[in-house]
DNA sequence: GAGTGGTCTAGACCACGGT
DNA sequence: CCGTGGTCTAGACCACTCA
């Protein structure tokens, strides 16, 4: 019946766009889907290149679109796999500390509280989180050589998240993804970050151990998951003194 | 003679790197020497894949690099081109202003002071310039609807840019890369920054309208030439209340 | 309409990872 | 050793720009 050989898949798309945009597209939805584990390898190219009708140069080149977007993630001789976003590493891009090495140490973390809060009382959170009702709120405190140097408040939906509130606090250690990841099946996938510099206040600078007044940088990040639902919103504020960011530009 | 139908250029380099990285390199040497302007396209692709002894597919994967580098902007129907950089407007990155209205205008400039120093009395910029024995200093004040707010010393070697003093001062706009260009031949290709937070001091707080010890940001920028020669030097500060920033992770 | 880059195909061979 | 992704080729056709 077909013309193309291509699936009835990427036919049924907008026929403007490029085969491999169509077909990045719906790669795109299989991954966000969950149908692949990053454990396991994705079929082979030509597999996915004959299920799809297209050669496999255009795949690969759908692929390749997906593995600059940090969606894949590929090895010669292994396979395609779902990248597993880092994202708990992401503060070493703004923070330098005193004592030297910084090599793949992590903070520890010290929890200060863990409640459940009605949404009006948080609207702040309430509004990054997409209108949840009831929210998961998380204050926590990141020390570095025992003096802390970072203050955290964490934002979640009850809804997925309830089994944290079960969990024994010192369950909760200095990596939360992964936590969500094996209590709650929610994976993390991207975040948008934004800065700002505010004086601390009378308990920012107690916590972080500066004067009143102090420049005190703030990362308000939302992190989603593979399908754009809101997971997370946070909250972290460092002094100013130990900010330091590097960017090139081109 | 030669067993391989590639140019001896490519079999001369590395032969465990692929054709296309060996003529990405090759590439980008021929950019950076100057030898295209950005107002001329480059060769065709099939002109440059039957010079090298490649096929258009090789050629186009090392071109394509070279996109993503940032090097080259390619137009279809039209040709491929060096880029120009557009390292003026990146401060708009950092900043929020106050009057709604950010579309590509562009901030007033007041130049406070241009002199010929000694590099010894201004050794933290003659660093960031690669030993230069004597520099230019210019300061100047940004303004936004008539309110200064980023302060900026720049630092550039004596040798290249000396035709700069000799200019009448208004004709040192807000844009300064396209000067350097046309005054003195000297392209700016790419640029490092570095963000850190500071409390104003007297002469910083008069400048830019803030009290003493309000919180500052400053970026210290290098900027270099395309093949890493060092430009220019430059630190620009803003107060911190105006400061915002934005980033994706994946 | 001539010339440019963009898409898509088909197939050969190589380099690497695991068994 | 087999299967994976990586490199490289050759050529057809399309979409766009510009004189």
């Amino acid at each position: 019946m077909a013309s193309q050989p291509s699936s009835p898949v990427l036919d049924g798309m907008d026929q403007r766009l490029p085969l491999y945009a169509r077909l990045a597209d719906v790669l795109t939805k299989r991954i966000a889907s969950g149908e692949w584990s990053p454990d396991a390898p994705l079929p082979a190219e030509t597999t996915l290149a004959t299920d799809y009708g297209v050669s496999v140069g255009t795949l690969r080149k759908a692929m390749q679109q997906l593995v600059d977007d940090g969606l894949l993630e590929r090895r010669q001789g292994s396979g395609t796999y779902v990248r597993r976003a880092r994202l708990d590493k992401s503060l070493f891009r703004f923070f330098r500390f005193a004592s030297g090495r910084t090599q793949g140490a992590v903070p520890d973390s010290r929890i200060l509280l863990r409640e459940t809060i009605h949404a009006e009382r948080w609207p702040e959170a309430a509004r990054g989180l997409g209108g949840a009702e009831q929210l998961i709120r998380i204050e926590r405190l990141r020390l570095w050589d025992n003096k802390p140097f970072l203050a955290e408040e964490i934002a979640l939906p009850l809804s997925p998240f309830a089994p944290l509130m079960e969990l024994d606090i010192t369950e909760l250690g200095p990596l939360l993804y992964p936590v969500y990841e094996k209590v709650c099946g929610q994976i993390v996938a991207s975040a948008e970050e934004f800065l700002t510099i505010n004086e601390a206040d009378a308990a920012t600078a107690r916590l972080l151990n500066c004067r009143r007044g102090a420049p005190v940088v703030s990362i308000e990040r939302h992190a989603f998951a593979h399908d754009r639902t809101p997971l997370e919103w946070r909250r972290t504020r460092g002094r100013g003194d130990q900010f330091s960011y590097r960017v090139e530009i081109h």
